[in-house]
DNA sequence: CATTTAATCAATGATAATGAAGAAAATAGG
DNA sequence: CCTATTTTCTTCATTATCATTGATTAAATG
């Protein structure tokens, strides 16, 4: 196995949407609520891709809910992260962390 | 120009420790030091390769220092953040943040 | 010439970006 | 009713970028 040893950027911002959504993890609020925080959009499609990489890896898992009686309204897929997933998520907060831990201040003060 | 939004996870992190190692950042050193914060070894061929990448995209910028007198003294290259790399890195740690932000506590705790 | 430290290479695999197309549901107009 | 259109959400195909690995080269000293 060639394990990865971090997730992937995106993989983590995609994570920490779908921990923040709670119930509420779809598709599109996902992108959303990734494109709100951080000023940044991220389509649809790398979306989507990502979620499947991921539950293929065993990190969310999804179900499928039911249509709403809206406009519109067909039934979307909720994704959840596993434990593994939220695992994960911390280790590389983690590790993150570390090596930016008492930079914050310096980091753009270049002699 | 296909704009990679964000920094890679592994661009971020060497860049990190470019910064904490100051006039001390050459390869070695910069795998030393990801490997001891994280935990995580990280190989030197990745990391020239990540550095050489950086410095392709205008991130970082480097020197070559001369010889020491000690046995495998050869000459080093030393790596610093250009401005528009620290502006890089900055962002990226504001994005990440904005995500993460409130959520440390929560992020294993799935009902 | 053996040893140590440092840097580079070549080849492969994994991740991400993009734009468009597809599928399911609800309203609207006839 | 019923079918056409709109809305919301998801999937697909393609291409580009990023990361891993292990070996190799280079330059210095003992």
């Amino acid at each position: 196995m060639r394990s990865r040893e971090f997730l992937g950027h995106h993989e983590l911002m995609v994570m920490l949407a779908v921990l923040r959504l709670g119930r509420d993890a779809y598709g599109v609020p996902i992108a959303a609520e990734i494109a709100q925080r951080t000023g940044r959009e991220m389509l649809q499609g790398s979306v989507y891709a990502i979620l499947e990489r991921l539950e293929s890896k065993g990190l969310v898992t999804s179900r499928l809910g039911e249509a709403t009686p809206q406009r519109g309204g067909r039934a979307k897929r909720y994704f959840a992260l596993t434990a593994e997933g939220s695992r994960q998520v911390r280790e590389t907060q983690r590790a993150l962390e570390a090596l930016w831990h008492g930079l914050t201040k310096t980091a753009g003060a270049k002699p």
